[in-house]
Order: structure tokens, then sequence, then C-alpha cells
DNA sequence: TTAGTAATCTATTAAAACTATAGGCTAATA
DNA sequence: TATTAGCCTATAGTTTTAATAGATTACTAA
């Protein structure tokens, strides 16, 4: 499943980019617009801000804003600051690889068979979407 | 993430295929042999047999047996019954659909036109592998 | 028919992750 | 200098996941 932050977040991109002005948008204004809660929708905002997505500027006429243009932001990126590994076990992630308890050995692994297809799968979508796709 | 029910599931069926007998495997011997604890793998083969993939007889000489050909089950029913939905996102499901709270239109949300792909992309993967696949 | 074995079932708990909220702080602007 | 709006930390509530305990039922073989 994917969790209501990831949702959030690349709800409040596409707002961000179908908006397509250099203005700074404010928290309230997205969170009213996506029906977000404002104060959950704060700290995503933030680690997007954090991870190079956004850019924010405070006070009055302040808000967040895109840093860069919506068809360089790729998929794979947002979905790994927000949900985290794309990858469904960490054997077969590139990124956030990690070796499994159980299992001896990897290559003759089912689980790890099927969830690197999975996973690869998975990639080609992301990889041939950005931001500037998922708005219609 | 994979839950680990389905993980130990997709073991746990692995191994019952990989040893080709029509004669009933005790949980005891699947739990060792893929260092499941037993308790845990037990809750996970009573789903799988109320599900109609394994057959299990009591008593002396009991256990837990495949019912079907290892290439006659296919990952796509395998997954729905341990994970639940392939879909990330309920709105895009095709066996478990829900729609948002949030969002009025869905085909003119991002997360939805996104997440269309990717269980598209991973019901391929699904569908192109059976249990007899997973066997090395 | 009885002793022992192994699956079945119910209930409960422990831990972790997710979602959301509260409230004070800081920087920018008018 | 008052107001606005993002920044930050802590925490609470809920849900999901993972695992455990213990009693029961069905089957087999002696």
């Amino acid at each position: 499943m994917l969790s209501k932050k990831t949702k959030y977040g690349l709800k409040a991109l596409t707002y961000l980019a179908s908006i397509d002005s250099k203005e700074p948008i404010q928290i309230a204004e997205i969170a009213k617009h996506e029906n977000i809660s404002q104060k959950f929708l704060e700290s995503i905002l933030l680690t997007l801000r954090r991870n190079g997505f956004l850019g924010s500027k405070k006070g009055k006429g302040g808000g967040y804003y895109l840093i860069k243009e919506p068809k360089d932001i790729p998929m794979t990126s947002v979905m790994r600051v927000l949900e985290g590994p794309i990858a469904m076990v960490p054997c077969v992630s590139l990124n956030f690889y990690e070796k499994c308890d159980d299992c001896p050995d990897e290559n003759q692994c089912s689980v790890n068979k099927l969830m690197l297809q999975v996973r690869d799968s998975a990639l080609e979508v992301y990889r041939n979407n950005t931001l500037a796709d998922l708005i219609s």
C-alpha cells in the first residue's frame, strides 16, 4: 500500500507543477485544494524541501515552489524520498540493499527471484514518468 | 514492503513444490528448513489451505501438501491471498476497488494515473509466473 | 480402544509503523 | 514592530504486523 505521505506529497507536487508560477504557494492553499490535513502536509513539504525538490519562502507572501522543471523530476527520485525503497524486499533493492536474516543463498531464493522482476517492472514505470507526465 | 506473511508463505509453497511428493509434509519440517517461526507459519499455512492452495492431513504422518500442480498456481492468486491487493492504491485495484475519500475525480488524479501503470506492470509479472517458475 | 501425534482454532500480546496534532520558534515582509 | 507563514520537536492515537500461548480436534497405528 502506498502511504498517505507519498500520496499527499505527489498531489502537492502535481498541484505546484500545474500552477506553473514562480510565486510561492502557501501550505494552506495546497492543503485546502487537495483535501489534506495542513499540519501533516507541512511535514511532507519539509522533507521535499530538504531533499531538493522544493524551495520555500518565509513570511508574508511566502510558501513553497518547485525548484526544477516538472519534466526534470523523475518519479524514481520522488518515490524513493517519500515512500522509501522501490523494491518490496531489501535483498533486491538497488539503493537500500540488505541481506535477509533467513535465506542462506539469494540466488536460490524464490522470493528474491520473483521480487527482482517486480522491482524491474516498477522501476521502468517510474523512470518513464516525470512530474510533467502526471499533469492531465 | 512485502509482509513476512507473504514471504514465508511463498517460501513454504516453493518448498512443497520442490519436494514434489504427494506425501504430507509437517509444519515443523517446513519451518526448520526455511528458518521460520513454526507458530507463525502455522497460521499462514492455514490461510493457504482455506484458500484452496493446500490440503492437510491430521495425526501421525500428517502435514500439508499441494493440491494443484505448481505450474497451475499463478502468482496473481497467491499474492492476492497472502498480501492482499496488488494495486498500491484502492482506486486502481481490480479486485479490491474503493473510491478515495479525498480526490473528487479519479481521471484527473496524478496518483491514480501513476499507480495504474505500476499495477499493470506488476500484474504482468505475476501473471507470467507460476509456482513452478520460482523453483530454481 | 487407546496412546500419541500433528493439525486446528481462538485469544492475546508485543512491537513497529503510520497518521495526525500541538505548540512554540524563527525569519521575512509591509 | 506587528503580522504572516514556514520551521522544528515532541508526542499521541491508531492500525498493522509479527509472534506466542494454550486448549481442542482429528487421525493413525499399535
